[in-house]
DNA sequence: AGACGATGCGGAC
DNA sequence: TCCGCCTCGTCTT
């Protein structure tokens, strides 16, 4: 579920049901202490930086959510049911019902919190005008890096937003070695990866969903349509077999003609 | 019914 | 580099 693309689908809808009116607010898990002190108070905007949510309520306050791998947001139209399974956090007005559950953050943060948090994460491709060229910050980021690519593209301090499934399907489409030195990707090679990035994370927030292929009506493809290498079996491009390494944790996956090595 | 892996990340080692 | 988090869809038995 959570890349940028999610985060973001979800702040904007989140804004649009709760923001600008009081919410309750409780956690039926238990383990967020300070849902209580937030009952009834105003919600006032929702943001997205990268795959982090902040919420901020009347009095200065604000909470950040973080999905992490596991977590996930349920939502119901009116009053909700009983919570179904452990949910962290339960807000609501008389329209909708939002359950958390499985996040990975679920806090109170305070403003030097928040700095710092902010802080550690590069550009948001979600948050940037659209754009023919990469942040200068980020090509000398990767210009000290020699760690491969694909790698570099998961660091959230280099870049927010992306996780495995766009980095697999960016470096295909831009038919880059997942492998190759961050330092030694050129700069146009960049600023295609940054300005398509731009692009598949709007169609992903649009249709609330990774489609990764050009297509006339994205929302009707199925699902073995909508990417080209990320848990495939074959390339959905030219039917090479896809080759899969792991990569520091994190399953790789790409196209062996599509992307050779130099 | 049970195993497994996953779109993420921080902390321990 | 590995583990834990704490959830669920998919696959195997």
């Amino acid at each position: 579920m959570p890349e940028g693309h999610t985060i973001h689908r979800r702040a904007r809808d989140h804004r649009a049901w709760f923001a600008g009116q009081p919410a309750s607010s409780c956690s039926p898990q238990g383990r967020f202490g300070d849902a209580d002190a937030l009952d009834g108070l105003e919600l006032t905007d929702v943001e997205a930086f990268g795959k982090h949510l902040l919420y901020r309520f009347e009095g200065d306050l604000t909470v950040h959510v973080h999905l992490g791998l596991f977590g996930r947001f349920r939502t119901y139209r009116g009053v909700g049911p009983p919570p179904r399974g452990q949910v962290r956090w339960r807000i609501a007005n008389e329209s909708r019902t939002v359950d958390l559950s499985g996040p990975t953050a679920c806090e109170r943060l305070d403003p030097p919190g928040e700095r710092a948090l902010l802080a550690r994460l590069g550009p948001d491709p979600l948050r940037e005008p659209a754009r023919s060229t990469a942040p200068e910050s980020l090509w000398r980021a990767l210009q000290r890096r020699r760690t491969p690519i694909a790698a570099a593209l998961l660091d959230q301090a280099l870049i927010a937003g992306l996780g495995n499934v766009y980095r697999a399907e960016l470096l295909h489409r831009a038919q880059i070695d997942p492998y190759l030195p961050a330092n030694q990707l050129p700069r146009p090679q960049l600023d295609a990866i940054w300005s398509d990035a731009q692009a598949l994370l709007a169609i992903g927030v649009r249709l609330d969903r990774i489609v990764a292929v050009d297509s006339p009506s994205p929302s009707k493809l199925r699902r073995a349509e909508r990417l080209s290498v990320y848990r495939r079996s074959t390339c959905l491009r030219c039917d090479t077999p896809v080759s899969r390494a792991n990569l520091s944790g994190r399953t790789l996956y790409w196209c062996s003609t599509c992307q050779p090595a130099r």
